[in-house]
DNA sequence: TTGAAAGCGATACCAT
DNA sequence: ATGGTATCGCTTTCAA
């Protein structure tokens, strides 16, 4: 029934092999780095191969070979402005390396089994994931072999390699400069309660205020957007009077600011200082120039990628913690004094 | 050498059948749906599979069916906040439809030969691609039979499938409202030369001001950085009197202001009136307010992705361009009158 | 250096 | 309804 027509596949090493005149082996030897195969015949493959259009299935090559040169990218929500850059670095990187990156997005973090099952059909090579796993979750990694790198996230439960900012550094130089100059009641946005990283920004900074023996700031929350920040701002400047506001991101501490100078004419750092954390672009625009603490995406980003790689050519490595302490970005929206 | 340990992998349908006393062919039939199976047996060999925590391996069922279930995604630079939300958006799309996404960037636009040779490689059902391609590029998909929809792209050399919003519509609005509100003098801060969206919009407002009889407007360029519509801001205003800028993208509309308002102290839209093109979220963010043309993401989104699947069903189908108006988000940076 | 042949883990057709 | 077998396109011994 199936004619020879033109294969619109591009053709197999079959078919290259044919034309040049040797057996198809001869073609897969010649597509793999230091072969032994006579510079003569590998001319003639190389030019039947181009004229063929032909490449090598990765597919094929992927289900003998069982390595799939697929690493699967898991982020909750892109929306998130931070994860965009994240995920840019990650993707160059991983393209540097010869990975290709098949990318998961979450919706809601119930997803995270569905999207689990198709890393597992599709055997990827490892994954890197910026969202909560359970236990359970992460011993599935373990038990099937599957490299992973946690990106932001940790697990107290079971030990796994991950690369993390860690709030308090930058975030104490943050808050013990806000004090010297003089705030003295606080407030922090934080992230939705269930969302570790949002959590551990919380504490960091509560910590650190209990510690200079100030009040305990009241918390309010939000799902990292500008208009929750917006909102949390009006909230807490209508119930306290305050003089700094600490957010768990840059985008709701942008929020915060304009609920702040905007609505209520509140001068900025004059009369309530506001500062972020993250460190993404529009933080820096002239129009807010926000004090925050910028995470170095760059060197977390290479720091995962090599400790993936690592854990693919080594998968009985154990377990790695690596932390990055932020830069503070001084901005104008805090007074801090030293 | 390898003896028999617990298979890290999950196991393979051999191993289910083993188990549940049945042979492959019915583990494979009782994992695609419409099969043939008696209930007893079936559920002897779910049992089997939840066992062993069996999944069927993608890559297999790749190479026999012809479909990998994976959709390349082509974008040119992450960076530009403008992304984000369309890949987001088409992730979102492509995994409810049950495909998964192979994700490529690209630094330079020149890296794109490298990234089809993966897309070939990987066999992937079809393409969205949110970048410039050759029309040797265009016939390579033809020829191998890959679904293609271009995103805000599109070819004049040769018909293909394409989604794109068009400048003119909304823009029309703008820059008669603009004008019937007294704007005389215009400037325009443009993309790179080579860049095709970038172009198109700057040809579009350029045209139809010379409509309105008006001066040709001066152009300055830019990378669709913030950075970049704050200096071509500078350089612009520096050598001319102007009423209105009209920016490539709200990212560099919003750099212009900061330029404007802040450095130069000039009333928006008092003294100058600035537009964007995009509605990104910072954009709608109370410190600006930009008065743009927002894409309808979600729309073009939606039809990239049906086009797709058309297409991936159905090969023959022929080109199409489907072409949405963006909507007059009115803001408060351009006195607009009607 | 080269070719023949055995898998990799599934699907699909064909008998039974 | 179930099992046997060829096949997808490649890599990888093993001989020649």
């Amino acid at each position: 029934m199936r004619e020879r027509e033109i294969p619109r596949t591009g053709g197999t090493s079959y078919d290259v092999a044919r034309r040049a005149g040797v057996s198809q082996s001869a073609v897969s030897r010649c597509f793999r780095p230091g072969a032994s195969v006579a510079p003569a015949t590998r001319a003639r493959i190389i030019e039947a191969a181009n004229e063929l259009g032909y490449r090598p299935n990765a597919i094929a090559q992927s289900l003998i070979t069982r390595r799939s040169g697929m690493v699967a990218v898991i982020i909750s929500n892109l929306t998130n402005l931070y994860y965009p850059e994240v995920l840019a670095q990650l993707t160059q990187r991983l393209s540097e390396r010869g990975a290709r990156v098949l990318l998961f997005t979450l919706q809601a973090e119930s997803d995270i089994d569905n999207v689990l099952d198709q890393v597992w059909r599709y055997q990827v090579d490892g994954a890197i994931v910026a969202a909560r796993l359970s236990s359970a979750q992460l011993r599935a990694f373990e038990t099937r072999g599957t490299a992973l790198v946690l990106y932001n996230r940790e697990s107290d439960e079971a030990p796994v390699a991950s690369v993390s900012c860690e709030f308090a550094a930058g975030e104490t130089l943050l808050v013990d400069g806000m004090i010297a100059s003089g705030c003295r009641s606080f407030a922090i946005i934080g992230g939705p309660e269930d969302s570790t990283v949002g959590e551990a920004r919380v504490k960091g900074a509560r910590d650190r205020i209990s510690l200079a023996g100030l009040a305990v700031p009241p918390i309010d929350r939000g799902d990292f957007s500008y208009e929750a920040g917006y909102e949390a701002a009006h909230r807490l400047l209508a119930q306290h009077k305050l003089d700094a506001i600490i957010a768990a991101n840059d985008v709701m501490a942008l929020g915060a600011m304009d609920a702040a100078r905007l609505d209520l004419k509140l001068a900025i750092p004059g009369d309530l200082s506001i500062v972020g954390f993250d460190g993404v672009a529009p933080a820096k625009w002239r129009s807010y120039n926000l004090t925050t603490v910028r995470q170095p995406v760059g060197r977390m980003t290479a720091a995962a990628i090599s400790m993936l790689f690592e854990r693919i050519e080594n998968p009985d490595l154990g377990p790695e913690r690596r932390l990055f302490s932020g830069d503070l970005i001084p901005g104008s929206t805090a007074s801090l004094s030293r």
